[in-house]
Formats: structure tokens, C-alpha cells, sequence
DNA sequence: ATGGATCCAGTGATGGATCCAT
DNA sequence: ATGGATCCATCACTGGATCCAT
């Protein structure tokens, strides 16, 4: 209940969610915690999501855990991306659980990963371990969608990828497939076993997996948008 | 981490999971509670399942609320049954929820309501309001099969019903159909929508449903066990 | 550097059923 | 009496990601 009494409400448009995400560039983690009424962990290995989080329940993002996109009505989908002193990112970044009954039936156009990724604001959040939690600054924030060439790439990697899962073959899957999309494990340990029907109806358990992009990928949006000729 | 401290091991055959269930006959709930470190609620308006969890937890049940029996090495189905001061059930009995999808693709053998009452356990409980619900007292415990006069009523009820939601016409249906087996809600509330998709692969959002045994049915199991000739 | 492993919070579905207006 | 409405606990899964051994 407390966290609802400071809640900030949904923006009611690109201009109003990119400039509340423009007001927090500069602040401290510990600041904005301290504005929701919480504090900042010691460090993430327990909370991993936690920074994530802070900047969603601050933009006023209203998808809380669902399927749908963290802005529902604007179609916009909230990313934070750590970074290291210079402004490089620190990690890849998990788009979407693999869903292994689906993939293999749909074609890329109305694939999960297309969706996630049709419209993304990425906020830059400082990301080095030696910066205490509650110290790390937000820096900038990008309203982004794919260019055509990437969007190509992404369909060109997701199209291999699930191709080999469609066989059947996801066992087969390393972290090394995909030049900007890759697929790894994604659950709380490697003992969890997902039940699924793949395409010939047989019963599998796997391990669930998720889709991530590529720091490179990543770097390369920022070098694009921050780098300009001149800059 | 209490609720463990005092937990009993799954019984290992039929003859000790009856013998158990035949020893709390005549006991009190409030006793049976103790046992377990919890208290009775003063009523069960807000603790509608917690008969049924207790007496899971007395006899060793191992299935907390998954999707198989609640003894699952011997395929056992436990349910309590509140009866009046004649005996007489008070209540219909909760079967399964209405699958949607899977109702009308699979026969009535591979039913999920078939497989619920292959085996049951009833134990019978005080469940007159009157009576608070710590004074109630446990009275007999029946291992059941369905004969083959009653699974032919049970099959007839599901195959209507079945047939109907089958069609896409769930909204039609009403607690007054069938004879033992009728369908009725099972949700939070009345406003609840569960997506699904129909035979017809239209999407359609219905109000949760669940199969139900009527009073009268689990009567006549009581009747048959305990009214014996000269009885 | 990075691929495999891991951690928490929140939602939705299921299982345990009984309540209550008519 | 009973058909429609409702209530709690638990588990599975998703979404938020980062950790860490090599």
C-alpha cells in the first residue's frame, strides 16, 4: 500500500514518458528510491531486477509483470541498459522467454522478440559493481526502433534460431548462435525443467531459455545516437 | 518452516492411508489444528478451503494444489464431504475447472472429471454452521470407486455438457443441467474473464468454470456404504 | 568477455471449497 | 435447496535482470 500512495501516473504520451526519462538523467539511484519510499540494496546479486524496476514504477509504467508492453497504451517498451565509465554496456539485455510451442508457428512479423523490440526507451543507468547501488547515476534516455538494416539482422539470427528450435533441436543451442540475438538459459537454476509440446505434439522438458541481445548490439545503438559526427 | 516441523510422511499403501484417515473419525478439528500448530478460523467465510487442507495435511497428502491427485504414488483423490446432523451432504463437491480447449478434443476416458473420481477418498465432517468450526468432528472415511452404473450417469451428464461447451456455447450453460454432474462458476468473482480458445481457433473470454458433483450424488455414495440392510 | 547459472516480485491458474440471495 | 458468487493458499510462469567461473 505504500508504494501506491506515491505512485505516479501513466505519461499520456512519447513527449510527457521521454521527458519524465530525460528529468531523471544526473540523479542517484538512492534519490529516486528515496522518492518511492525505498531503499537501495547493499548490491544486486539479490536483487537483480531492482534497478529495472525503480525506473518503472518512476516513468509510471503500468504493466507490472504481464505480457504486454510496460506502456501498454503507448506500444513503448522500458529497457534500462548499465554501462561502464565509458558508456559501453556492462550486459546483454533479455528480451523475451522462448516460447517453444509458438516458435516454429509463427513467422518473425508476429514473433514475441519483433513486438518487444518494435519500440524500445532505453535508459542508460551507470553499471560498474564498484559504485555502490545507491550511487549510480541515470544518464541518458533514447526513444528508439530498429532501423530496417536491424531489424534485418535480428529477423536474419531470430529465423536461424528458430528454425533449430522448431526441429526440436533446443538442446542443441549455445550462447554462441546469433550475431546480435542470442538464446540462454532463463530460469532460477539449471535444475528447473519446463513441460511443452513441441511441433510434432511430443511432450519435451527443457531447460526454459530466453532470447538476449548482444551488448554489441546494444553499444551500437548508443554509438549511433550519442556518437554524432563531430561529438 | 512450522507448518514442516510437525509434517506426516505420505502414506505408503491404501490400507494405512484409510487406517489414518479412520482415526481421526470422532475428533474435533481444533484437536486435529493443534496437532499442527494452527488455529481453526472462528468461521469459514474467509477460509473456505481450510477443512479440506487440514485434513490433506493429517492424512500425508503430497500434492499442494497441482494438477494431479493429492496421493499421487496411489493415484488417490481426496475430498471432504460436509454433512448435516442426518448425514446428509450440505454441499455440491468441486470436481476440476472446465478446461475449454481440451474439452470436446478428448473422449470422456481421458476426461480430466473421469480421472478426478477413478479414486476417491471421502471423509465425512461436521459442516453445520451452527457448530463452530473447531467443535466440528470428523466422522467416517470411504475409499470409493465409481460403479458402472454411476460412471455411465457421470459420462451421460459429461457428454451433454461437453457437447455444449464444445459448440462455443458455455455461456448457455447453467447449473441446471445434468443429472449428478452440472457445471457452475469458479472464480474470484463474478467479474473474472479467462481467455481461451475455442474448437473453432476463435479467441473467447469466459467467466472460469468448474464441474461439480450434486448433493445428491455424493449422498447416494453415503447411502450405499453406510445404510446397509438391518443398518 | 561472455555463456551458462542464478535471484526476486508479481500475476494468473488451479485446487481447497463454502457463502448467500432467492 | 441450490445456482450463481465468492474467498484463500500455492505453484508455475513471466518479467525485471545480474552474477560469476572460465
Amino acid at each position: 500500500m505504500a508504494a501506491k500512495e506515491h505512485a505516479v501516473d501513466p505519461p499520456r504520451d512519447e513527449a510527457e514518458l521521454l521527458a519524465r526519462a530525460r528529468a531523471l538523467a544526473g540523479r542517484r539511484l538512492a534519490e529516486i528510491a528515496a522518492d518511492q519510499r525505498v531503499t537501495a540494496p547493499p548490491d544486486l546479486r539479490h536483487h537483480k531486477g531492482w534497478v529495472g524496476q525503480l525506473i518503472e514504477r518512476a516513468l509510471g509504467a503500468t504493466a507490472a509483470s504481464r505480457a504486454v508492453p510496460d506502456f501498454i497504451e503507448l506500444g513503448i517498451e522500458l529497457k534500462t541498459l548499465p554501462v561502464d565509465r565509458r558508456g559501453r554496456p556492462v550486459e546483454s539485455t533479455f528480451v523475451c522467454t522462448v516460447p517453444l510451442a509458438e516458435v516454429g508457428e509463427v513467422p518473425w512479423e508476429r514473433s514475441r522478440v519483433r513486438g518487444k523490440l518494435a519500440h524500445v526507451l532505453w535508459v542508460v543507468v551507470q553499471g560498474e559493481r564498484a559504485i555502490t547501488v545507491g550511487d549510480r547515476q541515470v544518464g541518458a534516455a533514447l526513444l528508439w526502433r530498429p532501423t530496417a538494416a536491424q531489424e534485418q539482422a535480428l529477423k536474419d539470427d531470430w529465423e536461424e534460431l528458430a528454425g533449430i528450435i522448431a526441429l526440436g533441436d533446443i538442446e542443441t543451442i549455445t550462447g554462441r548462435l546469433g550475431q546480435f540475438l542470442q538464446v540462454r538459459p532463463k530460469a532460477a537454476h539449471s535444475r528447473v525443467r519446463r513441460r511443452s509440446i513441441d511441433t510434432e505434439g511430443e511432450m519435451i522438458e527443457t531447460l526454459p531459455r530466453g532470447f538476449y541481445l548482444r551488448a554489441t548490439f546494444t553499444a551500437s545503438i548508443l554509438q549511433e545516437h550519442f556518437a554524432l559526427p563531430g561529438g
